[in-house]
DNA sequence: TAGCGGCCACAACGTCCGGTTGTGCGGCGG
DNA sequence: CCGCCGCACAACCGGACGTTGTGGCCGCTA
C-alpha cells in the first residue's frame, strides 16, 4: 500500500524503490501481490515509468486516506499527542452529551474519549499525563494543589420503574417516599464515586439501595424493569436522550430535595494543552442551585 | 490492528483467536508486536480476559476507522462499487469546479475523480463500465445510441499573455487579431479533443498555434510567459479560480466570436447507478450561446 | 533500421516474520 | 488449598518478502 502511493509520487518504479530504501523488483512484487489480491490493474508499465489506471486512480485517494489514517492512529498514543483526551463517566450520561456539543461547536479539536475506573483513577491519570481532563463527582478537598476542578453539570436522578411499579403512577417523589422500596442499581462497582454518591443517597434518607450485582447491558436492565412490579432504580435525566423508546417504562421525577450527580471538570493546572481552555469555557460553571442534594464530599468541589 | 479490534470486541484473546480462526498465541503475539511498535500498552491482562488501557480507549477508534479506510479502499476497484466514478478534463478546468459543486450540495454522494487520455478513452471505459460519466468534448454524431450525452458548461477562452506582449494591454481582442501572433499550447498532447479543438481553432482563422512540446508545470509555464514578450497562450476561463496569483500576466477576454470549449457529460444509458442522475439534475443543460465558437463536431453535440 | 539504454518482469535463493504445538504461570473461585 | 481458566513464553516450521542475477520490451538515436 505504501508503495503502491510511493511509485505514484515518483513516477517509476525504480524511484519510488530508492525512496523505500529496497529494490525495484521488490517493489513490483508488491505492487503485483496488491493487484492480485484486488483483482485489478494497478498500473500500465511503459518504456519509461509507470502511469496509473483508471482503477489506480480511483484507488489512490482511499489508499491515501488509509496512509492517512494509519499515521493519526499511531499519533493517537504517542506522548506529547495533541488531540484532548478526555475521561467521562459513562457514554450514555450528561458527561458525553456534553462532549458531543463542544465537539459540535469546535470541531477542530480532536478528542480522544476515554472511560476509566473511578474518580481516584482519573486523578492519577491526570497527574501522570495520559488523559488532560475528566468529568466525574470528585471530593475537591481531597485533590492536591495543581489540579483544578470546576462543578460543570449537576444530573438530575430519575426514578426509573415499571408500568406495575406501586409509584408508577406518581407524577413525582420524594426522597422520604422511597423508604421501603427496593432500589435495585445492577453493575454499580464498589469504590467508584457511583457507589459513594448512592451510599450517600441511601444513609441520607434511609433508604435501602442495593450497589451490588452484575453489570447489566441497558437493554436487558430495562427489560427487567419492565416486568418486575417491585423494582425501581435510578437514573440520569440525560439517558432520556440515549436509550430507546421506553416500553411502558415509567420516569418519576424525585423533588424535596433533588438529587442530583455533580459532575465535575478536573484537569491538571499546568497542562499546556490550549484546547483545554477552550473546553473549560465552553462548559461554563454551575452554582449549586437550591431544593437539590448532593453528598457533602460533592457539595464541596464547587 | 486487525486483531486489536477482535479482542476488544470479543473481551478475550481466546475469543478474539477464535473469530480470527488462528491460536490464541498468535493473537496474543500480535498484540504483543503491536504493544511494542507503539511503545505503550494496549491492554491490561487479568485473570478472566482483556480490559483496554487508556492509550487501547484512545487508539481504539482510530483502529476503527483504519479498518473502515481499509474497506472503503478495497470496495473503490470492486466491480459493482456504489461510489460513482466520475472522469474530468484537467483538475483545474471547469468540470472539476463543477463537480466540486455536486460534492458540496450533495455529499452523501461518494465520488471517485479519475482523468482519462481522451474522449475516445472516455467512451471506451464508459462502455466497458470502469467509470460511470465523463466530461469531454466528444462529437455526438461519432457515439453509439447507447451513450448519452448533454452539454453542461461553455467555458470561454482567454487569451493569457506576460506584460511585455504586444496585446497585453488591449482590453478584449477578436480571434482575427489573433493572425500573425505566436499562440503556444505546450502540453496539448496530440490525438487528444484539445488537440481537435486548437486545430480547428487556427483552422477558423487562420491562425498559427503550436500543439506540441513537451508538459510543463503550471509554474513554470506562467513564469515563461511572464518573462516572454512574444508568447501568448489560451487557457480557460476557470484557471483564474485556482491559479497562483498571476505575476504580472494578464487575462485578456476574446470576443467576437468568442470561443468556447463545451465541456459535455456523457455516460452509458444503460448504467443503474441512482447518483447519476442526481448528477445531471444538478448540472443543468447548457443552450449554446449566440457569439460563441466551438468546432463544428463540438457544436452538434448539443 | 540497427544498436543501445532505460525500465520493469521473472527466477532462484536466503532470511525473517508469523503461525502452530506444547508448556508455564498467575489469579479467581470452589 | 486445589483446580481451572486465560494469557505468556519457547521451540519449531512454513511461507512470505527481500535480495541478486537475468531477460525482454519499448523508445530514442545514429
Amino acid at each position: 500500500m505504501r508503495s503502491f502511493v510511493a511509485v505514484v509520487d515518483a513516477g517509476r518504479f525504480q524511484d519510488a524503490a530508492d525512496d523505500l530504501s529496497i529494490t525495484q523488483q521488490a517493489v513490483s512484487k508488491r505492487i503485483a501481490t496488491l493487484e492480485r489480491t484486488l483483482g485489478v490493474r494497478l498500473f500500465t508499465r511503459t518504456a519509461r515509468g509507470a502511469r496509473l489506471t483508471v482503477d489506480g486512480q480511483a484507488f489512490l485517494p482511499h489508499a491515501r486516506d488509509l496512509l492517512r489514517a494509519e499515521e493519526r492512529a499511531i499519533a493517537s498514543v504517542r506522548p506529547g499527542h495533541r488531540a484532548l483526551r478526555v475521561d467521562v463517566i459513562g457514554r450514555r450520561l450528561a458527561p458525553a452529551s456534553v462532549l458531543g456539543g463542544f465537539h459540535r461547536a469546535r470541531p477542530e479539536v480532536e478528542l480522544d474519549v476515554v472511560t476509566l475506573f473511578d474518580a481516584d483513577a482519573a486523578v492519577e491519570a491526570l497527574t501522570s499525563g495520559s488523559i488532560d481532563a475528566s468529568f466525574r463527582a470528585v471530593d475537591r478537598s481531597r485533590l492536591s494543589a495543581d489540579i483544578g476542578a470546576v462543578r460543570v453539570f449537576d444530573e438530575p436522578v430519575q426514578l426509573l420503574t415499571g408500568p406495575g411499579h406501586p409509584l408508577a403512577d406518581a407524577p413525582s417523589v420524594t426522597p422520604a417516599d422511597l423508604a421501603g422500596h427496593r432500589i435495585w442499581m445492577p453493575g454499580i462497582v464498589a469504590g467508584t464515586e457511583w457507589a459513594a454518591y448512592y451510599d450517600a443517597l441511601a444513609a441520607a434518607f434511609g433508604l435501602g439501595i442495593e450497589v451490588t450485582g452484575p453489570d447489566f447491558g441497558t437493554d436487558p436492565l430495562l427489560d427487567t424493569l419492565a416486568g418486575s412490579p417491585s423494582l425501581a432504580t435510578f437514573v440520569g435525566e440525560l439517558t432520556r436522550l440515549v436509550w430507546p423508546a421506553d416500553q411502558g417504562l415509567r420516569r418519576i421525577s424525585v423533588q424535596d430535595p433533588t438529587p442530583v450527580y455533580p459532575h465535575s471538570l478536573i484537569w491538571r493546572r499546568d497542562n499546556p494543552h490550549a484546547a483545554l481552555g477552550d473546553l473549560r469555557d465552553h462548559l461554563g460553571t454551575v452554582r449549586p442551585r437550591a431544593g437539590t442534594w448532593t453528598p457533602d464530599w460533592a457539595s464541596a468541589a464547587a
